[in-house]
DNA sequence: AGCTGCGCACAAC
DNA sequence: GTTGTGCGCAGCT
């Protein structure tokens, strides 16, 4: 999509939300006309591929389509309200892990945070079904994942991407969560990317799915991983950041503990895809554009973070200026994601990067 | 007429 | 009690 439209409808779902007014395709369309001149079809059609790509997030809220700046649901503390009606089918999951998305409280070690990670599932409704007057963007709901690494990401494959289920958290009860019927409010996955699962009734199998499926939908999702078809933790583990820097562990553990560590510096095992994604690490991140820095967080396991540096249009020049704070609260991501970005990839492809000048000038 | 601001109610947590 | 959401109304342009 062109990127004068993503500000656009992105500025307008945010100036709407701030004054208090649903966001819908009406306003939203109506807004954009009235500021920057777009065309009403052309502007819809740009949602929907905003929605497609998850970085906007369609929901319906009591009983009527609203729209979501992806980058901004991501930091709320709760999924909107739900479970208000009768369930029709079983959703997915909590979107939000609204507990785990309320702050830093529950980022006490890393293994908390992992299985927080990846506690959450795509969150989708079946009442969307009952619209008829949006077609083209019926078709295109975008779920919403606090917490889950993977399912933010834009999804790049119509038929291969899935969101991503996540292993249970003991903690927070995903089952639970992801067996709470959303009725009310809840983000919606078009259909040609809902699961299997959620056509039947296997909620509680897929927040339990296999590691495998992560790595299915990196591929599908990380055009840098789309070639990819080593196991989810060859895949993570590989880029965790310019060569000859330790890899950190805990991105492996998004989908498998299965593999033992590797030095990232050893690519044998690397596959076409982590070519790609070596190639990009390679290359100076001071040449990276906001897509490759996109696709290098997306890459090392934090797809969800990876839209928030798009959204904030960090590119590789402002990767390599980031300081922690920039990081921490500068992107409005999570503590814990935003903890390990900083201190397992951005300060250590800062630090490569600065070495490197240096070396030049010694 | 259309846009904007915001009080308020509601629901989830 | 806090927070997110948005209806509905009043004021503004």
């Amino acid at each position: 999509m062109s990127e004068p439209y993503r500000e656009w409808i992105l500025g307008s779902i945010d100036s709407l939300r701030s004054r208090k007014a649903r966001p819908d395709l009406d306003r939203i369309c109506r807004m954009v006309k009235r500021r920057h001149g777009s065309d009403w079809d052309r502007t819809r059609s740009e949602l929907e591929k905003l929605i497609e790509e998850q970085t906007v997030l369609k929901v319906n809220y009591k009983g009527s389509v609203s729209y979501r700046n992806a980058a901004k649901v991501l930091r709320g503390r709760r999924r909107p309200e739900q479970s208000k009606c009768a369930v029709k089918q079983p959703s997915l999951a909590d979107w939000s892990t609204g507990d785990s998305a309320l702050g830093p409280v529950d980022e006490e070690d890393h293994m908390e945070d992992m299985e927080d990670e990846m506690s959450t599932t795509a969150g989708m409704d079946s009442s969307m079904d009952e619209e008829g007057d949006e077609s083209s963007l019926d078709a295109m709901c975008a779920q919403s994942t606090a917490d889950s690494g993977i399912s933010m990401s834009p999804i790049t494959s119509s038929n291969t991407s899935q969101p991503v289920p996540s292993p249970a958290s003991s903690k927070n009860s995903p089952t639970h969560d992801a067996l709470r019927q959303d009725t009310d409010s809840a983000y919606i996955l078009p259909d040609h990317i809902q699961p299997a699962a959620q056509q039947d009734t296997g909620s509680v199998a897929l927040v339990q799915q296999p590691a495998a499926i992560c790595l299915s939908t990196l591929q599908a999702e990380d055009p840098l991983l789309s070639h990819c078809t080593v196991t989810p933790d060859e895949a993570l583990k590989s880029d965790g950041g310019p060569p000859a820097v330790p890899d950190p562990v805990e991105e492996g553990d998004m989908c498998t503990k299965s593999t033992t560590e590797e030095e990232p510096v050893n690519n044998g095992g690397m596959n076409n895809g982590n070519d790609v994604v070596k190639r990009e690490i390679e290359q100076d991140p001071l040449l990276w554009s906001v897509a490759d820095v996109a696709s290098y967080i997306t890459s090392v396991g934090f797809p969800e973070q990876a839209l928030a540096f798009r959204t904030q249009e960090i590119d590789g020049k402002s990767l390599l200026l980031m300081q922690r704070s920039d990081v921490l609260t500068g992107l409005s991501i999570r503590l814990g994601p935003a903890l390990k970005i900083y201190e397992n990839h951005v300060k250590v492809l800062q630090r490569s990067h600065f070495q490197d000048d240096s070396r030049l000038f010694s």
